[in-house]
DNA sequence: TTCCAAGCATAAGTAACTTAGGTATATCTA
DNA sequence: TAGATATACCTAAGTTACTTATGCTTGGAA
């Protein structure tokens, strides 16, 4: 089980979101939650996080706070209604996809091998 | 349940080399089969899945063939015997994968909302 | 004979990811 | 006290992957 270069394709917005269902955390945070959470294995780097987390508050999904702890400025992100909202949709699409894909999979012995 | 724009990002290959262990496929086919296979869920269309197949011939996951089958001329892709073993591979970083995705969603209650 | 389904393909635009940098401050260590 | 390391933010250039749109050909049905 070697880490991955970065997360799996797609699925970056839908990690971020989740990750802060329980508390708003900064981006360095993230990534550092992101890898020991996972044993490891996901890994992403500011090149994919920091844009990332840029475009979700765009839209709306996230909201922003400066704040000055232990003499380090941070910059914490909170879900607001609609990424809470955004996040259970993307949650029920992954679910309806891996049902999906589980069924083809298993057609063609796949998992099995 | 809405259909997809197309199939989720980052699964297209591993998609379309599980189709093809049974036996091989063309390309037309091969986007039918998995409208019909899914429930009209899954739907790749021509500009994603003919580049995918053809990096994928490249790369000698896939060979091909000509035939001509009731008039009509029709490639044919089928698994080689490295295109079975990415496949394999493939199959072992998904499930992974869907492993930590999991773990990550359940310390959130994401699924469960 | 016109239209639709079957069957192949590519090109242009956009979104997403990778790689590689850059800045600044705090803390630890030689 | 200088230098390394960890914390903490950010962006830009290049590549890959996906979306949208289009084009060509043949066979069968209306």
């Amino acid at each position: 089980m070697s880490p991955r270069d970065q997360i799996r394709k797609g699925s970056t917005d839908f990690v971020v979101l989740s990750l802060l269902v329980k508390r708003p955390m900064y981006g360095y945070e993230i990534s550092q939650q992101l890898g020991q959470r996972s044993g490891g294995y996901f890994e992403m780097k500011e090149g994919l996080l920091y844009p990332a987390l840029h475009h979700m508050q765009e839209k709306g999904w996230l909201t922003t706070e400066w704040r000055k702890v232990e003499g380090r400025r941070r910059k914490y992100y909170a879900l607001t209604k609609m990424g809470l909202e955004v996040l259970d949709q993307q949650a029920a699409e992954w679910k309806t996809f891996l049902e999906k894909l589980d069924g083809l999979l298993q057609a063609n012995d796949v998992w099995t091998g």
